[in-house]
DNA sequence: CTGTTAGCGCATTCAG
DNA sequence: CTGAATGCGCTAACAG
């Protein structure tokens, strides 16, 4: 007993309504000149058949656009990126565009097959948190020259419109606080240096060594923990080391977690007060960080403004206001916020 | 300069390799019978001009799937919510179907109007985190008849196939361990009445203060914070009463962060232990829940498991593997995870 | 194996 | 103010 046609067509709604289907569209559009009493027949016909203006359709007339907007996002169960997904949203939902949301995993790949589909789908706009590697896929001939916003991360090779943060300062300048506390052997935890990020942070962590003529130690550095529990090993390692680290640089949301769980449990389990000996510092907020029971400093921006401000480029590209003007590049300001302990059991 | 045909054709394609548009539609699909040098003719055009197939023209033909499926959820920022999305992404991806999401920011307008343009733009299937409220727009007619998944809350008179957890139990086994610990003033800080879980895991809380004939007192009990920020405010509202609460009881995740964060920073202002004094128990895991100084229980159960659930029951109907079968409610084990303090200064 | 015809649902012409 | 014809891009069904 499944109803035959599943969509009733505007043609449905005339029949009912005992008008052409040019009358329909044009009452239900809102646009045309209908007299008002016909306006009102169509509409309950078309309330009464359960008709839904079908948008695939309409978006295949010339000039109509489909209001939708893809999103490529590596990896949706960090709360970092979540967060930058619902400020696209929210910038979207003002213009009433929606969201073609997938996950890369930070595999290029992903991306490719991602980006391909949704431009298959008539998305007017891309927005990208690009895995890094080849980039081919992002290119404005296969993209069909369709508008791109790279959020978080940039691709050399790819000019687009861009919104990053200075990771290269805000891990230089972290990085220089924990050398001028003393600290010489500092672990370093971060993306593969195949991911922009991964490779700028690790480039001030870098720089702030040479300024002090210190070198970075090979064995203190982990790359490409992709969630907590990874992150979580690997700070495990790192504390196993002979000669362990005495500060810890994070490089991202997952991997700061994932340290603080080792150093609890660890701790825990030792009976000794790791916060104390192990230094922390890194790159974006968290959850209950004033729980820390040691000091931390946290290189933090504004991860929604991010992707606000990403969707707001991709907007005025949408709306022509800046077609053919030069590509840009909005870095959003960092700041550094550093919490401290008095001594751990005392006071 | 801007290219008149920003999009080929398959008949531009088609006049670029000689041959008709069937035939390129053939060699392209796959599916057809095509010489392979022919195929391969075609496969170069299609390179050259940069064709791409446009999905929405493709989706009209009858019998075509859209492989479109729109999810909405109630607050993203939420991390819960995040990796359910991330769940639900993981199942349709392996299908290769794509997520079209939007978020309701807990109103039930907004997700009328998310899926009214989900199901115009002829979303195969739904997987919707209901708001509560009224359900004109959830029922079957006015999604024209498009299979709907209900996670994690369900709605009255909305009869589809649904993925829930035991709230009434979970919170009604935590509660019951508060109140045999001796605590008789237990506040519920949780979602609006109109919420499902908000009402669900109230009725467990007051079912087992009924159990052992303490009654719920009004004063305690807070509702609707809608992030970690409302959440902190109201807690500490309830520090502050004269006669605050022993326990707090955080219906979600959000809840629970925002209570931490007030006790912790009470605590600091006024030099006290406030989680010595303040047990703590509630729904869903959150990051760095070790790092809570105090007894705390959670009710937890797999986020992403229940995003995956719900994924998977929309693709049995849509595969028709379970059409006109009766509805079914899926409910995910939670289990009751409690983490002790010892004494708080001393060992 | 390849081409022709026709129509998916809609809205922009242009006529009345 | 309303309707008829036409085509957006694609592919079944049917020739050939």
């Amino acid at each position: 007993m499944v109803s035959p046609r599943p969509h009733p067509r505007i043609r449905d709604v005339a029949r009912h309504a005992g008008v052409s289907p040019m009358t329909v569209s044009r009452a239900l559009s809102g646009s045309g000149n209908v007299s008002a009493s016909m306006r009102r027949k169509v509409e309950e016909s078309a309330r009464a058949l359960g008709y839904r203006r079908n948008e695939n359709a309409r978006s295949l007339r010339p000039g109509h656009r489909s209001g939708l907007v893809g999103v490529v996002i590596t990896n949706l169960s960090n709360p970092y990126y979540a967060e930058v997904l619902d400020g696209i949203g929210e910038i979207l939902a003002e213009e009433d565009r929606r969201v073609l949301v997938g996950t890369s995993h930070e595999d290029v790949e992903e991306e490719a097959t991602l980006v391909a589909d949704f431009v298959g789908r008539r998305a007017e706009g891309l927005i990208v948190v690009p895995a890094g590697g080849p980039t081919e896929h992002l290119e404005p001939e296969e993209r069909l020259e369709v508008p791109l916003v790279l959020a978080s991360r940039r691709q050399d090779g790819v000019d687009v419109d861009s919104v990053l943060v200075d990771d290269v300062r805000g891990a230089e300048e972290v990085t220089a606080q924990l050398l001028s506390e003393g600290h010489r052997r500092i672990a370093f935890m971060g993306n593969a240096l195949s991911v922009f990020t991964g490779r700028r942070r690790f480039e001030g962590f870098e720089q702030a060594h040479r300024a002090v003529g210190v070198s970075v130690q090979p064995e203190l550095v982990r790359r490409a923990q992709q969630d907590v529990r990874d992150a979580e090993t690997a700070a495990g390692e790192l504390l196993d080391l002979d000669e362990p680290p005495t500060a810890i640089f994070s490089a991202n949301n997952r991997n700061m977690v994932g340290v603080v769980k080792a150093l609890h449990a660890r701790g825990a389990e030792q009976g000794l007060d790791l916060f104390a000996q192990v230094r922390l510092a890194g790159f974006d907020d968290f959850d209950l960080e004033e729980l820390v029971p040691g000091d931390i400093s946290i290189v933090t921006h504004d991860a929604r403004e991010l992707g606000r401000t990403a969707a707001e480029l991709l907007l005025m590209r949408l709306q022509g206001k800046r077609t053919d003007r030069p590509t840009r590049t909005i870095e959003l300001p960092t700041s550094i916020r550093t919490r401290r302990r008095g001594p751990t059991t005392s006071d």
